[in-house]
DNA sequence: GTCTATAATTAGATAGAC
DNA sequence: GTCTATCTAATTATAGAC
């Protein structure tokens, strides 16, 4: 992050507020109607500069795609270490129920995260391939070890933990990532932040068996 | 079905065999680019036909999308109605285990269905009306009625039948969805038997909170 | 019914002025 | 850096022969 501001020193003022206001239009824009749906115009027009400055700013419609997913990520690793990071000390199931709320809560506030996922892993390509390297296997192999040690201390079911793993993200933001069809069907906001905390309890209930959330 | 049989009856014996090739190989190329990705000429070249086939036998490309969400629907439908049917007499619990299961089974051999709604339901849109309307309600209506019957009678954990919904929805189809993902990140193939019984057996664990699967 | 050929539209990317 | 204008390629849909 101190490497891309020197990097781009010399730069005219305007052009990492613009650089980043194109990165937040192209995310929504990507989540919304995945890579082939987004048009580099729509992208544009949400970000309010015309359209060849997207080219000068990435230089292909893939290259803005990875930076876009790149922020995200880094938003997501940030929030997850920090809690990490507050927790040191208390006992592991706390520690990771804690997470779990934490897992939550960001997946309902940037259901882009799984909205791009999703799009991206159900067929073979390269973008999966940069996915999986650059940012998917780091948080599997984390979230799979710790399941494995709670399964092994008996706190979790005896259940392989890729089975945990996706029933854990499956779970979580599914009601997020199809929230317009929530809407319709419920007749509520899943973004409500009382529907969040309803949410996160279940997943936590369900997935350890607890029905005291704790924070 | 009988109606649209005889609707057709006077065209000559390849249009049904070319019909259903068409709609099959729709239906993949839908699930797996999302519709705006899944191009007429992919479709046609997938169903070994050429692309303004398509145009004959289905006036537009979104009417062709709803002809192939319609039969795999009917799929759904009739696949849980017989399993439905063959648990009269059986205690709600128990028929729900083994309904919940013929779910996660469909979802593993029928993945376009959870890639489709989930491209589609994550942006408002004329399709994803004609899908809650004549498909997902339905559904949502039939799921979450069960579901609060069996918290009523203290079979559920008592969480509102929404969450429950997109948990076991989520949960159970995610694995299958992402399956390229998952080959990547825990070297093994979803599709195998065995992994969909494990994956249908810790939907059932960790929804009803019973490690003992029954048939 | 199914094909070949093509029209009309829209996409991503580049050239060049300011 | 950002714009206007435009190129090339690819898309859906239609016309018309067989």
């Amino acid at each position: 992050m101190a490497d891309t501001a020197i990097a781009r020193r010399g730069t005219r003022p305007s052009a990492d507020a613009t650089r980043d206001a194109i990165l937040t239009a192209a995310l929504d824009e990507f989540a919304e109607r995945s890579f082939d749906g987004a048009t580099m115009r729509a992208i544009a027009t949400r970000a309010g500069v015309t359209q060849p400055l997207l080219n000068y700013h990435f230089s292909a419609k893939d290259e803005l795609w990875r930076a876009a997913v790149d922020r995200l990520f880094a938003s997501l690793d940030r929030v997850i270490a920090a809690r990490a990071a507050g927790l040191r000390g208390v006992d592991e199931l706390t520690a990771t129920k804690l997470i779990v709320r934490e897992f939550v809560e960001f997946s309902a506030r940037n259901p882009q995260l799984h909205r791009i996922i999703t799009a991206e892993s159900k067929t073979d390509g390269p973008r999966l391939d940069w996915l999986v390297d650059h940012h998917v296997r780091p948080i599997y192999d984390a979230t799979t070890n710790r399941f494995a040690r709670l399964t092994e201390l008996g706190l979790l079911p005896d259940v392989a933990p890729v089975h945990l793993y996706y029933l854990l993200t499956g779970g979580a933001a599914t009601m997020f990532v199809l929230a317009p069809e929530c809407r319709r069907l419920a007749g509520i906001d899943p973004f409500a932040d009382d529907t969040i905390a309803a949410h996160a309890d279940a997943v936590v209930a369900l997935l350890f068996g607890s029905s005291e959330p704790e924070r």
